[in-house]
DNA sequence: CATGCCGCTGATAATCATTTTCAATCCTCC
DNA sequence: GGAGGATTGAAAATGATTATCAGCGGCATG
């Protein structure tokens, strides 16, 4: 919960421009594997503990998929929303929001926020199975 | 998905028929915690097993929620959606889907299904804050 | 009704991701 | 330089889930 954005020690900053760097949203075990590359001895623990606190600053967001460990992306990207190919695993950026979401919204309710994922086949695993 | 029903053991119905009562997506601790009433000695390991093959089969839905651990619903309920309240953090189903969705889908991709979840504060949860 | 087979089950150990603990280290401000 | 607090790494602890394994139960067969 900040209000103003908390100063990032520079191992913070490290792990968060591997998240930025990163094309698609990764893992923090993936984050971890990537920045050791940097800073030599950086510990697993202080990239749990600084993805946690990147997400609180809402300086990344949390992609979530069913039965995966979830994931992290720069929250520079802006409100997105994400393609998860069954074939492949990949998990692909996409920009718009459908219409009508509001109406979704029950009577008396109070929507904040929406996640949407779309699941089937990538281009290019629809292409290798035709 | 199912192809013929694989016929279900009489500890298996039972689990499934607490997620058939339950108003709202339970986790597989909850539905252990109520199957037990019911069926005596009934394990852990037997209700995850029986979950899982049940999602198989097609007869439970997943409901992933950020930072949640995974709960299961009936699939009877037909295709739905939830809306998360981040104040009591009770899920509710919405039965609805936006439209506009196929416009999302990249070009050469091809969607077999979605979901959607909304965020924000239930009714009673505004009405408190009011 | 006895027999054999095989899937289902419960207890428990194992696994995996994540969090906590704790002592050492590093900063920052005096 | 030094006190005090935040940050860090290693390792233990935790929580959810899965795998293992021996025993039981039900069913088809003889």
């Amino acid at each position: 919960m900040s209000k103003e954005a908390a100063k990032l020690t520079s191992k913070q900053q490290a792990i968060l421009r591997v998240f930025e760097d990163a094309e698609q949203p990764i893992t923090t075990q993936d984050a971890w594997d990537v920045a050791r590359g940097e800073v030599p001895g950086l510990g697993i623990a202080t990239v749990y503990r600084a993805v946690k606190s990147l997400v609180d600053d809402g300086l990344l967001r949390t992609v979530e998929l069913v039965g995966q460990v979830p994931r992290y992306e720069s929250a520079r990207k802006g409100h997105l929303h994400h393609f998860f190919c069954r074939e492949c695993s990949s998990v692909f950026d996409i920009g718009d929001c459908p219409s009508g979401l509001k109406s979704l919204v029950p009577d008396g309710f109070q929507m904040e926020d929406h996640s949407i994922v779309l699941y089937g086949l990538c281009k290019d695993c629809r292409a290798a199975k035709a």
